[in-house]
DNA sequence: TTGAAAAAAGCACGGTCGTTCGATTAAGAT
DNA sequence: ATCTTAATCGAACGACCGTGCTTTTTTCAA
């Protein structure tokens, strides 16, 4: 019987199939891992606590990754996979140009929304290793390149299409974009200020009006 | 000889005129915290590591405390005062309406920036106790708080002289200049994404011409 | 069903953490 | 110069950390 043995609800990559029992925990664990992470922080995540978590042996746990680094990057990994999941993919079903970088802020705020109650370890990753070299840093500071370069691209798509004025710098819009979802994140989730997300709604709308051709 | 003995040359509230040692040392202990909370944050911040950056002992440092909390309070409050006084008060002098709101926003970038090496207790604290509740996250949401406020009042002060128009949303304009600040930080200080300053200056102008009178 | 290989546990190590407490030194007023 | 009080030290505590080893248990195929 192809039951899974996880005791998470949230959404594995894999379940059993074709997998030895070795993998199947690693991706129990990584995925535990994952949720007090974004509670917690990257640098939060104690191997001790993952375990009691788990209800495993701290070694036990341990040896599916070898090092502390090694479990962080296992983290962002899975985190890079659902964001672009949740996020990124269901937006390339939308019309290029405007209807699609509207679908993915959405997605995105749609996301950071849920975010207010879990936290986003490409937001907290960013405070918490943005003097720490490494390659955990690495590894993090690349995953949120990728998705800054997508959004990006999907700007220059919707000026390509002309749906954003020809004279729109994609980058400068991308940063504008950008600081909308790292304040609703600040605002929502640290000051518990009401009606963020209207707040952020209404920016971007500015900021498409503003570079919209006619 | 009054003559201050602090190892460091960074600001200090008082030195030495009518203060006993204690307080003295206590002062330059604070101001340690400040230098080391910036660069590793309120959490990394170890009594330890303070202690031998003082050539103190540990109990040394602690007894002027008492708890960590009651440090980590003492550093958001020495922050609070230079970011008053280096922020806030000079652009007073700046006449109410937009030139006292476009000094408010010059001086918080020129802080950003220099925090692009240093790094913001206000940023970093945000996401280390954004799910922490006690003394040290309340001490930091209300001192973000009051800024935040103050920055919305110089807002309504340029609605009310007639500089910026009737209809502008104080709250809103407000959410979306500390966007700026807050990717400003992120993609200058995490990402290391040159001219990141200029799309801050840049979004700014933006928001200020949108909601400008005329 | 047996046996090799993989997974997990158990235990210990050196280290750092915040905190406590008693002893020791320095400071300031008389 | 003395004495009280404040400031600092030194050592220790229990807890948790990441990691390395060895042993036990589980898995899976022949």
């Amino acid at each position: 019987m192809p039951s899974t043995p996880s005791k998470r609800s949230a959404p594995m990559a894999e379940t059993s199939k074709s997998m030895q029992k070795g993998q199947q925990t690693k991706a129990a664990i990584v995925d535990a891992a994952l949720g007090l992470a974004t509670q917690i922080g990257l640098e939060g995540l104690s191997i001790g606590a993952l375990a009691e978590v788990m209800h495993m042996s701290k070694s036990g746990v341990f040896a599916h990754f070898g090092s502390r680094d090694e479990l962080q990057m296992s983290v962002i990994r899975e985190y890079h996979t659902r964001f672009e999941q949740e996020v990124f993919y269901p937006a390339l079903q939308a019309p290029r140009g405007l209807p699609r970088l509207r679908q993915l802020f959405d997605n995105w705020m749609q996301r950071t929304s849920v975010e207010i109650d879990s936290g986003c370890i490409y937001i907290s990753g960013a405070v918490e290793f943005d003097d720490r070299p490494g390659p955990v840093r690495d590894a993090l500071a690349r995953s949120v390149q990728v998705w800054l370069d997508a959004v990006r691209r999907a700007i220059e798509q919707a000026v390509e299409v002309g749906h954003l004025r020809a004279q729109t710098d994609p980058v400068q819009m991308g940063f504008e974009i950008h600081a909308l979802i790292l304040a609703l994140h600040y605002e929502a989730r640290f000051l518990r200020s009401p009606s963020s997300l209207q707040k952020a709604v209404n920016a971007f709308e500015a900021i498409v009006a503003r570079n919209s051709a006619h």
